[in-house]
RNA sequence: GCCGAUGUAGCUCAGCUGGCUAGAGCAGCUGAUUUGUAAUCAGCAGGUCGGGGGUUCGACUCCCUUCUUCGGCUCCA
C-alpha cells in the first residue's frame, strides 16, 4: 500500500501502482470528470500513470496553471494531427504551450501556408476533438526511437533525440498522429471544446536567425465556448486602449512616411504630456541632488572608439555622416557626451557623488521588423542621468535610485513590477562583453547586494547584461497586459577608464569613480506608450493635455464662458471653451471620447450665481459649485499629481 | 533583417468572380436652430483606391516590384 497525501493535508492509502485517474475517482466521480493532469510530489503527469511511492498529490483541472499548460500543450498536439492531415509531408519541431495558448513550429518544406488555411485546420481540429481521442502513451529505448525517425528522415526529431539521455523515450499518440514527447497530456481530446488558431509566423529554428525559418502557428483552446468567447471580447477591449489606436484618437503623435519609420511627430497634446513629464523629473532629480546639463546631438567617431560603442553596435547607430575626412555620428546614448562634461574638470572625492541629468535625444537604428508604434522608435528622448562615485559611495547612489523609481511608480500608479538584473555571460566576454572577468563578478555582487537589501522583487538573468557591465531592467505591464522594459540602471566600470576619467581621493591618488546609468522613466516614447495603455487615455488631471472644457448651454452666455476661461488661465489650468453652435448634449458627448478630466456647464443660472455644474470625466454631473471653489480643488488635485 | 498578412476620403468601413461617374457614417465647411448633462436638421465639399511598372478593349479588383503598417521570429546600449 501507498499513502496519497492531499492539498487539505489529509492522507488516503492505494494499492501500489493505482492510477492517478483511480484516484481521482475515488474522491468524486464529477471531479474526475473534468480533471485534467495530476501532479505527484510536485511533478505534472498523465491521469493514466500508475503512482508507485508514497506522495503528495494533487488534481489539476482547467483552474491550475499546471492544467492549463497541459491542456494546450495536448491542444498543441491535436493542431499538429489536423496539420500533418492537410500537409502529409510537415516535420514538426516542438509545440510548447505558452502563456495565453500554445503553438507548434513545423517545417512545411517548400509549402506555403496561408490564414485561409487556418479555417481548415480549425474545422479538423474540431473534428478530431469530438472523435474524443485519448493520448496513449507509449515508452520505447532510444535507440529505437532514434532509427524509427531515420527512417522517417526526420531530422527534427532526431535533433530532439540527441539532446536526451540514453533510456526510455516516450510517445503519444492521439488519433492518427503520433509524436515524441515527454507529456505530459490530458486524458482525450474530447475536453477540447473551443479552438482558435490566432496566427501565422516565421519562427527561426531554435531561435537562431542563421537557421533556417520555420512556420509557427499560434492557437488557443478551452474547455467551453464561453471562455472563447470571453478571451476574444477581452482581445477587442484590449485593441480599444492600445496606445496606437488611442495616441491618434487623442491627437497625442503622428507617424509620416515622409519622416520615416519610427520617427514620431509629437503634437500639441503629447507635447503638453512631454513637459509635465520633465517637469516631474526635474523636480524630482534637482530634490535628489541631480545638475541638469545639455549635449548635441552628434559626435565624432573618435569618441565613440573610446567609449568602445561602435565595434560593438555599430549596426544599430545611423550610419555616420563624413564631413572633412571625420565621420560623426548621431547619438544612440548619452554616455559618453556625460562623460566628457565630468572629464571637463578636474574632481575631488569631495565632489562625488557627481550627479548629471538630461532629457537626452538620442537615435537608434532599429531593425526595421522591430518598430512598433510608441514603444520601439528609432527617435528616443531618454530620461537619462548619470552618476560619478567612489565604490564607497555606491551602495548608497544605487539605494538612492532604486527609492526614485518606487516614487514614480507610486505617482502612476505601477503596481506590477520586477527588476531584471542581468549578467554578463562568461563564454562571450570579450565579443559581446567587456573582458575583465573580475571585475564582472565584482560589480555583479555588488548590485545584487543592494538588491537584496532594498527588498525589491528581482530575478536573474545571464547574458542580458550591457557591454560596459550589469544593468537592472525594469520590467512592467501595460493594462492590457503588454510586458515591456520601463527603464534601465546600469552599472559602468568599463568606462570611467576606457575615457580615463579620474578624481583626487583622500590619498591624494588619481582613481577612478563608478559610473551609475539610470533612466526612471525610461524614454517619453516608450513612457507615454505605456501611460496611454495604463490610463485607458484617461489621463489624471495633473498630466491630460486639455484639463478643463468650458461648455455653453448657448452663444448667450459666451461672456461668461470666457470670463471662467481667463480665471482658470490665471491659475495655470489648461482650459478651453466650446463655442460651437451645438446642443449641450452633443457637446457633452464629444469632450467625454476626448477623455477631458472636468467639464464645466454653465447657462442662465450659473451666469446669474458665478457658479459653474461640474461634471467629472467618467462620473458624470457631480453638481453645482463656486467657480473659486472649483479652481481651489482643481489646482490642489494638480499640484498633488493625484492619480484620478 | 526574416516569415505571414495589410493599405480605398482626416477617421471607421462598403465596393461580388475585372465592366456605369468608387459609396456610407463620423469629422470638415455653409446655412437654419439658441439649445440644460453622451450625437438637432439641411446643403456642400472631400479620393491619381499606398507608390511605380505590367497584363487587358477595360484594373480598386489580376501579375511583378517597392514603401508603410500589423502579427510573429531575431534584435534591443
Amino acid at each position: 500500500m501507498i499513502k496519497i497525501t492531499l492539498p487539505d493535508g489529509s492522507v488516503r492509502e492505494y494499492e501500489m501502482g493505482i492510477t492517478a485517474m483511480d484516484i481521482a475517482k475515488s474522491i468524486s466521480e464529477g471531479l474526475a470528470r473534468k480533471v485534467l493532469a495530476a501532479s505527484v510530489n510536485g511533478e505534472v503527469c498523465d491521469m493514466s500513470s500508475p503512482i508507485n511511492q508514497d506522495a503528495t498529490f494533487k488534481l489539476l483541472t482547467w483552474d491550475d496553471a499546471d492544467g492549463k499548460s497541459t491542456f494546450w500543450h495536448s491542444s498543441a498536439h491535436l493542431m499538429a494531427e489536423a496539420v500533418q492531415d492537410s500537409f502529409p509531408h510537415a516535420k514538426f519541431w516542438v509545440g510548447p504551450a505558452v502563456d495565453k495558448g500554445f503553438y507548434y513550429d513545423i517545417d512545411l518544406g517548400d509549402v506555403k501556408m496561408s490564414e485561409d488555411d487556418l479555417v481548415v485546420l480549425e474545422k479538423k481540429m474540431n473534428e478530431y476533438a469530438k472523435q474524443n481521442n485519448p493520448y496513449i502513451r507509449k515508452a520505447m529505448p532510444k535507440n529505437d526511437a532514434i532509427s524509427y525517425f531515420s527512417e522517417k528522415g526526420d531530422e527534427y526529431k532526431l535533433d530532439l533525440l540527441s539532446n536526451l539521455k540514453d533510456g526510455e523515450i516516450s510517445f503519444y499518440t492521439q488519433g492518427s498522429f503520433t509524436d515524441l514527447c515527454r507529456g505530459p497530456h490530458i486524458p482525450s481530446t474530447g475536453f477540447i471544446k473551443a479552438i482558435k488558431l490566432t496566427s501565422i509566423a516565421g519562427a527561426y529554428w531554435k531561435g537562431d536567425e542563421k537557421n533556417k525559418q520555420l512556420t509557427r502557428i499560434y492557437g488557443v483552446t478551452f474547455p467551453n465556448q464561453k471562455e472563447l468567447d470571453e478571451y476574444l471580447l477581452m482581445l477587442e477591449e484590449a485593441k480599444k486602449r492600445d496606445h496606437r489606436k488611442l495616441g491618434k484618437e487623442l491627437s497625442i503623435f503622428t507617424m509620416d512616411d515622409d519622416v520615416g519609420q519610427g520617427l514620431p511627430l509629437w503634437m500639441p497634446n503629447g507635447t503638453i504630456i512631454i513637459e509635465e513629464l520633465e517637469k516631474l523629473a526635474k523636480e524630482t532629480e534637482n530634490e535628489a541632488g541631480y545638475k541638469r546639463v545639455v549635449t548635441p546631438h552628434i559626435a565624432k567617431e573618435s569618441m565613440y572608439l573610446t567609449s568602445g560603442h561602435l565595434p560593438y553596435y555599430a549596426d544599430s547607430m545611423f550610419p555616420p555622416m563624413e564631413l572633412d575626412g571625420t565621420k560623426y555620428y548621431l547619438k544612440a546614448m548619452n554616455c559618453p557626451h556625460h562623460h566628457k562634461i565630468f572629464d571637463a574638470e578636474p574632481k575631488s572625492y569631495k565632489d562625488l557623488p557627481y550627479r548629471i541629468a538630461e532629457y537626452g535625444t538620442c537615435y537608434r537604428y532599429e531593425q526595421s521588423g522591430e518598430l512598433f508604434g510608441l514603444m520601439r522608435v528609432r527617435c528616443l528622448h531618454m530620461n537619462d542621468a548619470h552618476i560619478y562615485c567612489t565604490k564607497e559611495q555606491f551602495a548608497q547612489e544605487f539605494r538612492a535610485v532604486n527609492e526614485m523609481y518606487l516614487k514614480y511608480f507610486k505617482i502612476f500608479g505601477i503596481e506590477k513590477y520586477v527588476m531584471r538584473l542581468s549578467l554578463h555571460d562568461p563564454e562571450k566576454l570579450g565579443q559581446k562583453y567587456i573582458n575583465e572577468p573580475e571585475l564582472w563578478l565584482e560589480t555583479e555582487d555588488l548590485v545584487r547586494k543592494v538588491l537584496i537589501e532594498t527588498e525589491v522583487p528581482f530575478v536573474e538573468v545571464k547574458g542580458e547584461g550591457a557591454f560596459y557591465g550589469p544593468k537592472i531592467d525594469v520590467q512592467i505591464w501595460s493594462a492590457i497586459g503588454r510586458e515591456f522594459t520601463l527603464a534601465t540602471n546600469q552599472v559602468d566600470f568599463a568606462q570611467g577608464r576606457r575615457f580615463k576619467l579620474s578624481f583626487t581621493n583622500k590619498d591624494n591618488q588619481p582613481e577612478v569613480p563608478l559610473i551609475i546609468h539610470r533612466a526612471p522613466l525610461g524614454t517619453h516614447e516608450r513612457f507615454i506608450g505605456f501611460l496611454l495603455e495604463h490610463y485607458a487615455g484617461k489621463f489624471p488631471t495633473w498630466i491630460a493635455p486639455l484639463q478643463v472644457k468650458i461648455l455653453p448651454i448657448s452663444d448667450k452666455f459666451m461672456d461668461y464662458a470666457d470670463n471662467v476661461l481667463q480665471n482658470l488661465k490665471k491659475a495655470d489650468i489648461r482650459a478651453e471653451v466650446d463655442e460651437r453652435n451645438e446642443k449641450i448634449g452633443k457637446k457633452i458627448r464629444d469632450t467625454e471620447m476626448l477623455k477631458v478630466p472636468y467639464m464645466l456647464v454653465i447657462g442662465e443660472k450659473e451666469m446669474t450665481e458665478g457658479k459653474v455644474s461640474v461634471r467629472r470625466q467618467g462620473k458624470g454631473d457631480v453638481g453645482v459649485k463656486d467657480l473659486h471653489d472649483f479652481i481651489k480643488e482643481i489646482s490642489a488635485e494638480i499640484l498633488e499629481r493625484k492619480g484620478e
